[in-house]
DNA sequence: TTTCATTTCAAACATGCGCTTGAATCAATA
DNA sequence: TATTGATTCAAGCGCATGTTTGAAATGAAA
């Protein structure tokens, strides 16, 4: 029987020849994962892309579902090293430029193109099919994202608002930012003459924010208003 | 060999027994092609609800696939009838109006719980893993509904704005209804305590138009002062 | 060189899947 | 009743998948 120690052996030497393959599965299973989806991604294809042995997975990671858990975590912490969540805005700058700087970070994480972009993927189409890896993910690394989030609201729409606006305030940034990912493939076949191409992500960055904030000084002026009429 | 000719034979009898068995199928596999998914979705277990034999699937509808295709269509179909798209706003009202009918309405198809939101799980899954039949389904189903919200943007924005801002403010609406739809997973892990709550379609459409009508003008207005400025 | 734990490998195991088959059943017609 | 076409059924075929296995290879330590 094997004991599946893996990466942690008692003695040193981490780039030992074992990690290139376990590293070369995880590259591999990153782009696979990404445009097959866990469901028809098979092992096969991935240590085939990998150049290693079918039992590789299972050797190094247990099975194919924590291989998963583990690119999922490894792509989303690497997509927040390279797209600080602050979008270049200072912290005492003022809530207005701060959501702007936070619409422009987060579109450029989804709509920037590349290989960068393996995490949306991967993250659509867990809000289609939720795996067990998407409680971890949810609590380190979204929720600091949307307590940033709403933090720049509260500063914008004054303290006062009901939690239930501030959610529905929530939702409308990101949902904006996330439409025409999310819906890519009706958005293409709308409009199958822009067929592939990506919206510019600074110009619709630029078009979100100048929706959202006179929009959502109007939710606030909305909510002060019923609160006045009780 | 069999000919699956199905429902169109040449006698009469529209409602005999086959047609009995056809139904069940179709309505066992509405509810696990939204449940599960179609890559989840066994056949075997929608002919085990449908009380019919494993082979009744192919004999009626030729593959799973074509059995897919069926359900998806005539659940939007029937999902289009019981919501028609204006939300009950007259023709000749005003466009701030028409705009937050056709918020409501939508709304109001996706949050309003129960069977009748099959559609929207499925559409979803769509989203992650299009299927064959979304081609048929955007360029049947969505794309008259997609232009009636960019009528009502056009009369709503004067029809001076340049394409990408008119996809931009389309986007802009349908991302806000969408997004507790489509990240639903998320947003359950990130409030746990409304686990299983549904926002109430109402209230989250008025707060969609809200910010909606206030933000789009001031949408439009950018653009103007783009296009001055150059 | 010998030893020994770690890693790789080809082969196959076990399972679940969509689909097919040919006979049995059913219902309408002649 | 006899005939015929449509439908149902139990059984199983063929295949792809995740995983296991036991042996072979590897490489550092003794």
């Amino acid at each position: 029987m094997f004991e599946m120690k893996g990466c942690t052996h008692g003695h040193q030497s981490p780039p030992t020849t074992s990690y290139d393959t376990r590293q070369r599965i995880l590259d591999a299973a990153t782009e696979i994962f990404a445009k097959e989806g866990y469901g028809k991604a098979t092992v096969r294809d991935i240590c085939q892309r990998a150049n290693a042995n079918v039992a590789a997975v299972n050797y190094h990671f247990g099975d194919k579902e924590k291989l998963y858990s583990e690119v999922l975590m490894q792509t989303y912490q690497a997509m927040l090293n390279r797209h600080p969540t602050s979008g270049g805005v200072p912290e005492g700058a003022s809530p207005e430029e701060r959501l702007a700087g936070f619409i422009r970070a987060f579109c450029r994480r989804i709509y920037g193109g590349g290989p960068e972009s393996y995490l949306s993927w991967m993250m659509a189409r867990e809000m289609a099919e939720p795996s067990p890896a998407l409680d971890d993910v949810v609590q380190k690394m979204v929720r600091p994202q949307q307590q940033q989030l709403i933090a720049i609201l509260n500063a914008l729409l004054g303290p006062g608002l009901p939690e239930q606006a501030l959610r529905f305030a929530m939702g409308s940034v990101l949902g904006q930012i996330l439409f025409f990912h999310y819906c890519r493939p009706v958005v293409e076949r709308l409009f199958p003459e822009r067929k592939g191409l990506l919206p510019d992500p600074d110009q619709l960055a630029d078009a979100i924010a100048a929706v959202s904030i006179p929009g959502l000084k109007a939710l606030r002026a909305k909510y002060e208003r019923a609160q006045e009429g009780r």
